[in-house]
DNA sequence: CCAGTCACG
DNA sequence: ACGTACGTGACTGGA
């Protein structure tokens, strides 16, 4: 052979790019997500088949059609969506500057261009790989040409290699059986008519018995054919053999391609860059290493001149601060503040603690102090590293990544050098990579990256100020999310106390079980395998053991716990390797995980997150404590390590039922209002209400299963997984949807209009005004569509308690600042706060909490929250 | 680097 | 008919 050339289906693959991709924009507004998909499988294509040659097909869709025998072929196809539309010319565009071969050919399918491209690979010795997303095209499968075949869902995308024994695998006929199928069973979307009558069954049994269409005409007196079919397949057959000529891809297209015209390797160039430059395809600049021409325009690049004035003692300091006059100071420091650069108006100020002479910590306590108003990029974090040195800090008046984050919650990152691309039209990095800078030495490189960062800042306040505004989101910016800043920093300064003895020892008893587990399940295996290993589990559980196997994964079997719980009763190695999963998991990310985790001051100190979700809550990493175990007992143990210090004690906090809570006081429905107005436990009365019985005879199975349904309302149900959820037939949970939208009717009608109004306004909202875009709801693809939604349902449940907690947080920090002085806040977990504080102080902490977290919000219900004290998490919770 | 799994709310 | 609950982060195995 002389190489693989790679052939892909233009249309079909930046089809599946535009449907599964959300959307996305250049800069300018032009919409891009297609041809980025396109751009993400093809650069998979090429690392996982790494062919030698690369050219794609596409469509010109002209007045003449290939086939006569149709004139309505293809007419049932929609026409393109704009969006979809004004990316072709980019994509071509793009194609062209990569240096990879176009071939279109108007009046010609894409399938008879493939084929032809196939045919004419096989005679001159050269392997194809048909990239399609259509299984119209396995027809070509042969020895030399594999199809390889495009799935993409939910962003995530699957290519599938098919040579004719993966085909055969699957379908059970040969490749080019496909047209015979096709001919009996037609297909609707390529307006084949098949045989009337004969659907997907029939006609695959009449292949397996008779081979082929010819076949099954010679043998139509054979006794096995029904006579209402022979009947079909009579009055059928000038359709069939009509079929088999539409279904029948033509290999004869008066194309001229020739293979090693196709030989290509990537050669990045200045065209290249400057088109991903317009369309915002910083991802493929930095992998591909793009950059410009050398004798092009030189991009805008945000140089952050200005006059620089090093700082060298305190009456500099004091000179400089004056000189400031007031205003807004934009600090852009290092990892450790040894080095920081603040900028006002036009000059630059250098702090140097390698060249400052005095107290170095003064000069940042007069810098940071609240007297001075500054702003940053994630300022929570410069807080936090002040609080370490001592240094108490205050003035804060804008983050831009908090503003960003507002502005945008679903964004993948907020770096300032993208921020700025994307808001104020220039960019950090000069266009020629490194090659300028690095003439500079390194100090002067510094100064450089730390005053155009600095600037940066500045730029984007002023871009991101009036936008808050206009978006209605001036409360919560300025109330919530950057008084948040110091309490968060606080609380990830502070820390919490681990026992690290007993955390030790908890891993220590968890290595024997586990080893003993191993060699049981290894026994009962028949053999030594590594069971954390989904592979090989499945590999023994389903092939060796021969278990029933339940669900499938896009790469083998399911192994996870709803798979294994089925299997308990079937075999004894299921139940060990639940354990085994437990305990394992256990010791890896608790035990160990937390052990190395420990600062040297005996407490570990998350970071939490304030940019990352989509729905406005926290999340805590590095280790993350929001996932602490709990719900099972063996678990729980952990939550017995996070203690109080001597002589202080644990006070824990959390909401009762918040998310329904706010789904009553937001849906404003009277039943649900009433039900929490009552004081009752509102899974039982949700029973109550779905099983029709008085709320006394509600037994613990009703309630469960009420429980479930709650969350499921909650989540943007479906009777299909709520059936899945509890394990009852899906008629059945849709019977309690039913039933439950029936007698929460404004509930039901809550949700039908956050759907409407969602789309017509383009996102979700809480009720403080935080917003969740959602271009999924105009998504043309059902999946993304539902998907978003279900977002829209629950965004603003969720992101609304999130909004709540954040207040309260500031509330319950600022009180006890206050009143308690010894007492800290340590931990949120989305619903639940945790405070330590001198044992004597515990009554008055927890009231604290309790009142804050209880008032924040004014509802049609209230909003109560639990407390207790402990010398642990366990013990407080 | 991704997929699978599982810990939490 | 579609394919199936919302939001996270850490760890392990295996391309």
């Amino acid at each position: 052979m002389n190489g693989t050339i790679m052939i892909l289906d233009g249309n079909a693959i930046v089809n599946r790019a535009f449907y599964g991709i959300r959307m996305l924009t250049a800069p300018d507004g032009t919409p891009t997500n297609a041809v980025y998909g396109f751009l993400q499988i093809l650069q998979r294509l090429l690392d996982e088949r790494k062919p030698d040659g690369v050219c794609v097909t596409f469509d010109v869709h002209a007045p003449t059609f290939r086939h006569e025998l149709s004139d309505a072929y293809k007419a049932t196809r929609k026409p393109m969506p704009e969006e979809l539309r004004v990316q072709m010319p980019l994509l071509k565009q793009t194609l062209d500057a990569m240096g990879i071969r176009r071939y279109e050919l108007a009046g010609w399918e894409a399938d008879d261009l493939l084929g032809t491209m196939a045919r004419v690979c096989e005679e001159q010795r050269y392997q194809a790989l048909l990239v399609t997303g259509d299984r119209d095209s396995f027809q070509l499968i042969t020895d030399d040409s594999h199809v390889v075949f495009i799935k993409s869902r939910m962003g995530k995308t699957e290519t599938t290699e098919y040579d004719p024994a993966l085909f055969r695998e699957e379908y059970g006929f040969d490749p080019l059986k496909m047209v015979d199928l096709k001919s009996l069973m037609g297909d609707s979307s390529d307006n084949i008519p098949g045989v009337p009558g004969i659907g997907e069954k029939t006609a695959l049994e009449l292949l397996r018995r008779f081979g082929s269409l010819d076949g099954v005409y010679e043998n139509l007196d054979d006794a096995s054919i029904k006579p209402g079919q022979r009947k079909k397949l009579t009055e059928g057959e000038k359709s069939a053999r009509e079929s088999f000529t539409l279904a029948t891809i033509r290999r004869d297209a008066p194309i001229a391609f020739t293979p090693s015209d196709t030989l290509w390797t990537l050669t990045p160039n200045g065209t290249l860059y400057d088109l991903f430059r317009r369309l915002g395809f910083g991802r493929f600049i930095e992998k591909w290493r793009l950059t410009p021409d050398e004798d092009a325009a030189p991009e805008t690049v945000f140089t952050g001149e200005c006059t620089s004035v090093p700082v060298t003692d305190e009456s500099g300091l004091d000179a400089a601060l004056a000189a400031t006059g007031g205003k807004t100071v934009y600090p852009a420091c290092g990892d450790d503040l040894d080095y920081v650069v603040f900028e006002c108006e036009e000059t630059g100020w250098i702090l140097d603690k390698n060249s400052y002479q005095g107290d170095y910590n003064k000069a940042l306590c007069k810098l940071f102090a609240p007297a001075v108003p500054k702003a940053g990029h994630n300022i929570k974090d410069i807080q936090r590293r002040l609080l370490s040195l001592g240094v108490e800090n205050g003035g804060w008046v804008f983050d831009t990544a908090l503003a960003a984050y507002l502005l945008d919650a679903t964004a993948a990152d907020y770096d300032l050098d993208r921020l700025c691309q994307k808001y104020c039209g220039f960019s950090l990095t000069p266009a020629n990579g490194d090659g300028q800078l690095s003439l500079l030495d390194d100090g002067v490189q510094r100064l450089t990256e730390y005053l155009q960062r600095a600037a940066a800042v500045a730029c984007l306040e002023e871009v991101f100020r009036p936008k808050l505004e206009a978006l209605g989101m001036h409360t919560l910016y300025y109330d919530i999310e950057l008084p948040l800043c110091p309490v968060l920093a606080e609380m990830e300064h502070t820390g919490f106390l681990v026992d690290r003895e007993a955390l030790y020892d908890f891993g220590r008893s968890l290595t024997d079980r586990i080893a003993a587990l191993q060699a049981s399940i290894w026994e009962l295996a028949g053999g030594e395998f590594n069971i954390l290993s989904p592979k090989q589990l499945g590999e023994v559980l389903f092939e060796k053991l021969s278990l029933p196997a339940g669900k499938k994964t896009k790469t083998g079997w399911s192994t996870n716990v709803d798979v294994l719980e089925k299997l308990r009763d079937k075999h004894p190695i299921a139940g060990m390797v639940l354990e085994y999963r437990e305990l394992t998991k256990l010791k890896s990310t608790y035990a160990d995980g937390l052990l190395k985790t420990i600062a040297p001051d005996g407490r570990i100190h998350t970071t939490f997150q304030m940019t990352v979700t989509d729905t406005g809550r926290l999340s805590s990493r590095e280790p993350n404590l929001q996932n602490i175990p709990i719900r099972r007992e063996l678990g729980a143990g952990v939550r017995r390590m996070f203690v109080a210090g001597p002589g202080n004690v644990l006070v824990d906090a959390d909401y009762s039922q918040i998310e329904l809570r706010l789904l009553a006081h937001m849906s404003q429905d009277e039943t649900m209002i009433a039900a929490f107005l009552s004081g009752e436990d509102i899974h039982a009365v949700t029973a109550s209400q779905v099983f029709g019985v008085p709320l006394s005879d509600v037994t613990p199975a009703m309630r469960s299963r009420a429980k479930a349904v709650n969350f499921g309302i909650v989540y943007g149900i479906s009777a299909f997984s709520l059936a899945q959820d509890i394990g009852v037939f899906q008629s059945e949970a849709k019977a309690y949807i039913d039933t439950y939208m029936e007698k929460y009717h404004g509930v039901r009608a809550y949700m039908q209009t956050a759907i409407e109004t969602a789309r017509e306004q383009g996102y979700a909202a809480t009720m403080y005004g935080r917003r969740r875009y959602l271009p999924e709801l105009s998504s043309s693809n059902f999946n993304l569509r539902s998907f978003g939604e279900r977002v829209a349902r629950n965004m603003p449940i969720q992101g609304t308690a999130a909004d709540v907690m954040k207040l309260a947080m500031i509330r319950v920090w600022t009180r006890l600042k206050a009143e308690l002085p010894e007492a800290r806040l340590l931990l949120q977990v989305h619903d639940e706060l945790i405070v330590e504080c001198p044992a004597a102080q515990a009554d008055a902490a927890a009231a604290i909490l309790r009142e804050e977290m209880e008032h924040t919000a004014d509802c049609a219900v209230p909003l109560t929250a639990d407390a207790g004290v402990g010398a642990s998490w366990a013990d407080a919770h």
